[in-house]
DNA sequence: TTAGGGTTAG
């Protein structure tokens, strides 16, 4: 006779459950385990671990004031169904509470267990599985010497426990440690290699990472895509596709988001929707998620590419997926792109818990806007509720400031960026400042702030310095601001334009011809209909 | 097949 309190390990609704769970879709898992109740079941011990698992991956962020409540309500369905002995719920369910702010009731519940294996083959292994996800739990709350005390105490260890042991290493920055672990393992598997490789892409030393990634006897999908993921945040984009190309097994959700998250972080936003238009062929066919949508909406928003935009978000709201946090500031970003500045106030409005990422979003938005008084109005909500400002909400600030023309206060806010918190301008700081004193006639300033850049300034700095010559007809310097930008960009003929603007404004035809035979020189276009090439 | 490893926003 099956086990009547445990269910039915192999019945649909678990097997529907962990799948949900297991291909990153916790809504689902979660809204099927809801489903299995009402159909009178008595839910198995496997299905519960899934869910409890899905939950903790759906309240983001930790420390949510909903996982406490969540927890200890989970807590009681498990004590109701008498599944809190198994090894596996009680696990998942000591995962949850380790995310809360003060996670000593996981530690507590795993450690009830006794310290030595029950007899019997089942609660031998049930032992084991309580001690490994004790030593996780140890692991991730960062406390490294009680969990290698634990670990070395361990009568029974296996290949969990080891990688465990390695991988939480790896993690806290101790290469060294976890390679000397893992030369020592009596068994491998593919998770033992990922975690070394995961060490070294920490590090930063992609070569080391991709050494050990062509060595591993066997490559399981998280090989992949670990190394992918390693490769997007590195930047090159061309060993990721690559190695997506390569991918042995099916391309898993995983798989897909990380490539498409390559490219979107890496301004290949074109190529971003391409990926994305290859998941959705119907011999590909793989259901994207949230964290699809957010890098596809990012690309979107890149592109300035609305409609595609609202077709996602459509296609988003006719199969089901909910707009979180992330995806929301995504959008948010997309429609002050594209000046629709209200919806934007309305999907900031909807955040569940606002941070340095929405905000700086939302102020960047009415920066570009012309909506002064919401940007200073949020950074300064923002600073009430204690949270920091960063470059990016300086960008917003300053051009929020720079669009209204404000002179004095974007010198303050340049300035306090700097002193007060902190935050050294980066290359669109400075040509926001450049921007703003030239268009104001301040153009030595303008220069002088560029003399005084401790790095190399690039032609948008010097472009909208050239700008501004061009507004206050400033022949001599320029000059000299124009052969820095033709330095630069060379094939840019907007840059020669400009000048051209400048000397005819100044009637120096002589020059105006020498430059016209410059840029037949360099094979570049004139633009159709400027001024200054007829008039010559 | 159940514990461990991989994917999201300005």
């Amino acid at each position: 006779m099956p086990d009547a309190a445990a269910g039915d390990v192999n019945s649909t609704w678990t097997l529907a459950i962990r799948a949900a769970a297991d291909q990153g879709r916790p809504r689902r898992a979660v809204a099927l385990y809801l489903s299995s109740l009402r159909s009178a079941r008595r839910p198995c011990p496997f299905a519960l671990a899934a869910v409890l698992k899905s939950v903790s991956r759906l309240i983001l962020p930790a420390a949510h004031p909903l996982l406490a409540a969540a927890a200890a309500s989970l807590h009681a369905h498990l004590l109701c169904l008498g599944l809190l002995d198994h090894p596996y719920p009680r696990a998942a369910l000591a995962h949850l509470y380790a995310r809360l702010p003060d996670p000593s009731r996981a530690h507590s519940l795993l450690d009830e267990t006794p310290s030595r294996p029950p007899r019997g083959r089942a609660g031998a292994h049930s032992f084991l599985v309580s001690r490994n996800s004790l030593l996780a739990s140890l692991l991730r709350s960062g406390d490294l010497a009680a969990a290698r005390a634990l670990f070395d105490r361990m009568p029974v260890r296996d290949v969990v426990s080891w990688n465990s042991m390695v991988a939480g290493l790896a993690k806290a920055g101790h290469l060294d440690a976890a390679i000397e672990l893992f030369d020592k393992m009596p068994e491998r598997n593919a998770a033992s290699w990922n975690a070394v490789m995961c060490g070294y892409i920490a590090q930063g030393n992609l070569t080391k990472a991709r050494e050990l990634f062509e060595q591993m006897p066997v490559r399981s999908n998280v090989s992949w895509i670990t190394m992918i993921s390693g490769y997007a945040k590195s930047g090159d984009v061309h060993a990721a596709s690559e190695l997506f190309e390569r991918m042995e097994n099916k391309k898993d959700l995983y798989a897909w988001n990380a490539m498409i998250a390559c490219y979107a972080k890496n301004g290949c936003a074109r190529e971003a929707l391409a990926v994305f238009n290859l998941m959705l062929k119907p011999h590909v066919w793989v259901m994207p998620n949230e964290k699809t949508f957010s890098s596809v909406i990012s690309a979107c928003s890149q592109l300035g590419d609305l409609r595609f935009g609202l077709w996602a978000e459509f296609f988003m709201g006719s199969v089901g997926i909910e707009l979180d946090d992330h995806l929301r500031t995504a959008l948010v970003d997309l429609h002050t792109k594209s000046g629709q500045i209200d919806r934007a106030f309305d999907l900031f409005r909807g955040l569940g818990m606002r941070d340095v990422v929405s905000y700086s979003a939302m102020i960047v938005g009415c920066g570009m806007n012309g909506k002064f008084n919401e940007a200073v109005s949020l950074f300064k909500e923002m600073s009430d509720a204690k949270i920091n400002p960063n470059a990016v909400t300086f960008v917003g600030l300053l051009s929020a400031y720079s669009n209204a023309g404000l002179m004095e206060e974007a010198r303050a806010c340049f300035a306090s960026m700097t002193e007060k918190y902190k935050i050294s301008p980066s290359m669109e700081h400075y040509t926001i400042m450049v921007d703003l004193l030239g268009r104001s006639g301040k153009l030595d300033e303008a220069y002088q702030l560029i003399m005084q850049m401790p790095m190399q300034p690039d032609a948008s700095v010097w472009g909208a310095l050239l700008l501004a010559c061009r507004l206050h007809n400033n022949v001599e310097l320029g000059e000299i601001v124009a052969s820095k930008c033709f330095e630069l960009e060379p094939g840019e003929s907007g840059y020669y334009i400009l000048l051209g603007n400048i000397y005819s404004e100044a009637s120096k035809w002589e020059k105006v011809k020498r430059l016209r035979k410059i840029m037949a020189e360099r094979g570049l276009n004139k633009m159709p209909g400027s001024s200054w090439v007829q008039a010559a």
